[in-house]
DNA sequence: AAGTGGTCTAGACCACCGT
DNA sequence: CGGTGGTCTAGACCACTTC
């Protein structure tokens, strides 16, 4: 990591997860972290703005820092991009890859994903199984320029946890379209509904941190089972 | 406003949305804001990060900040809280008041908006109407304590303008699910779709800044017309 | 009045991009 | 290499909460 104020907003998640201040709701003061992680307040006041915006606190102006109420767990995070994985802690998951090949990006692709038409593209969709039963479908596109190699056993496990600590992509930053529709034939049979049952979608486009698109996706979810979770701030 | 680094932000959220930087893409450089605001080099930092988290921008350590592609408009903004006619500008947006009335918590609401059970509560029952058909049923809670006053008036323009403008409450925080579903008989007749067709739901649990909870709400859309965006950065 | 967070400044040095 | 953003420090003053 080797920068301070993430080391200290990582130190201080894990401590809030852990339940450490639960007793009095309270984070220690600024003056007090300052002490403790040996830094300039601006320092902590970076680490803390990144605690905001993950959603675990809220700052009370001449009072504190308190905990916001614990998220439910089992909620799709639309805030994060750790996937499935990390969101639904509490259940076991399973992936089964229903198809993974390379393609050329076609016209639709190509635009969406800023590349040429007819660009390499890994092509992947893959059944998510929640506690044994079938959860979401999700078909990605990743320019292969980008992403030059993937695998069934990558796919099955983390796409995500590859992409970032293998290839050391730096994602930055998403577009998440969320809508509902009425499901496929094909999807519903997948996902153990009937035809014409709802469904929750979300499109998802990726990018770098120098801008450039690196992945397309979409993922649909079986509509009894999935929620989504965002905690927004405004300030 | 009187705080720079959001009148800088606002300031330059305009020139965004007139295109001022449509041609090259890319922002000034700091140094230049630095010159232009007449502030220091945090403070331009500072409102950057505001535009930032707003989705308009990215940045790219040595090379600069640059726009992000425009968001398509009429999709509903998951990350603001300013409502169906900011996010739906090119529509014509009409609210009809179905109830709206004080009464008081059972023991689910009290628990939610986190007061005594008793307590007196606004009811508010609303159908929005986009280019004159129906869009979405909105159904809110307000703790009275907070919101001392509301009409008929107010629930048909804008509730959050009366909030922040008049009222000053400071919102800063909201819990927001999305889910989907199948639609009830009621609902379905407001919304002009067949009973058991999909519907999204958004539920939403919102805070002021000393972390009170003021409004619960839900909002139930018309599955064809409703589509949300969620702009969001990882770093 | 004391405690605590919010805003702002000035300056230093580092890391990355492009020429 | 120069240009540009990223991190960090030290210190000042303000605004709000709590007692």
């Amino acid at each position: 990591m080797a920068v301070k104020y993430k080391e200290i907003a990582d130190q201080l998640e894990l401590d809030i997860r852990d339940g450490k201040f639960d007793r009095t709701k309270k984070l220690p003061t600024e003056d007090e972290l300052m002490k403790t992680f040996e830094v300039s307040r601006n320092t902590v006041r970076k680490a803390i703005t990144q605690l905001v915006n993950r959603g675990y606190i809220y700052q009370v102006q001449g009072s504190g820092m308190f905990l916001r109420d614990k998220s439910v767990t089992d909620y799709i995070n639309l805030g994060s991009l750790r996937g499935l994985t990390k969101d639904l802690t509490s259940k076991t998951i399973e992936t089964k890859i229903l198809n993974l090949r390379v393609i050329e990006a076609d016209e639709e692709k190509a635009a969406r994903l800023r590349c040429q038409k007819g660009s390499k593209l890994y092509f992947c969709k893959r059944l998510r199984e929640v506690d044994g039963e079938p959860f979401s479908i999700e078909v990605s596109y990743f320019n292969k320029e980008i992403v030059p190699y993937l695998n069934e056993d990558i796919a099955r496990t983390s796409i995500y946890s590859y992409l970032i600590d293998d290839l050391k992509l730096q994602i930055s930053f998403a577009d998440k379209i969320v809508n509902c529709e009425k499901i496929d034939e094909d999807s519903a049979k997948l996902l153990n509904v009937k035809p014409g049952d709802p469904t929750l979608i979300i499109e998802n486009t990726v990018c770098l941190a120098n801008g450039t698109v690196f992945e397309l996706s979409q993922s649909i979810f079986h509509y009894q089972k999935a929620k989504i979770l965002n905690r927004i701030n405004f300030k």
